[in-house]
DNA sequence: AATGCTATATAGTATCACATAATAGTGCCG
DNA sequence: CGGCACTATTATGTGATACTATATAGCATT
């Protein structure tokens, strides 16, 4: 697979863990899993528990501690209203910048002097 | 416009620097000005120059100096083999980290478990 | 008791875009 | 001439982010 794609990610997979939550209720360990399997393979626990201890500090998110019968308890996280505004605002600069990106590559240059 | 895409041009820009080189022969000044004509408005020279500097270091532009009858002399920048190569690369990159991103962003959610 | 999977936390690092400022050439206007 | 605007490059330092590496711990199987 495509390997160092950790640049490119910056300023996008805090905006992912954001989408993720908000389609349901989750933790960390299984949006790390959930990033892997998008194609995100080499996204690792710690990773993603530094972008939510952000998002709870930035109070993106409720968080509710809840038991696992697989191992430790687990820590889910919700998107508050604040949190849903953050999403919004990041896919909308997400849609100005990949449109940038892909006018550029296609060479669309009518916006050259 | 849209403010505070900093994060998410963190490992982007500089593919745009090497496709805009590799279009034609160009200098920093330029390309700074080709960039916000895109609609990086806020993207300013010291951005621009300080990774054409890592493009030289990591060898991956030619250059050369030209006289300008508009102010001080130019650097011009070409991209090299392995310019183009990076160039490449950072295209397959982009392939797979933006179709990655708007297959979560549409809920395309088959991959998951 | 050892291994492996599940689960969270955190200190430290590298990289990158950006802010800021300095230097300098050209032309214009008063 | 003196100042201003535009062109053009260089360099220092900062802040944000993903990543590395490690530690801790619960549960199940061997």
């Amino acid at each position: 697979m495509l390997k160092n794609l950790t640049e490119m990610l910056k300023g996008v997979l805090e905006g992912c863990v954001l989408e993720i939550i908000s389609r349901k209720e989750t933790y960390g360990y299984e949006i790390t899993r959930r990033l892997n399997a998008l194609g995100f393979t080499d996204v690792v626990e710690g990773t993603v528990y530094t972008i939510l201890v952000r998002l709870e500090k930035n109070k993106l998110v409720d968080i509710e501690k809840k038991p696992s019968d697989m191992g430790p308890p687990r820590k889910f996280y919700v998107l508050n209203d604040a949190g849903r505004e953050e999403l919004r605002r990041f896919w909308g600069k997400w849609e100005f910048v990949s449109s940038k990106i892909n006018e550029l590559k296609e060479g669309n240059n009518e916006s050259m002097g």
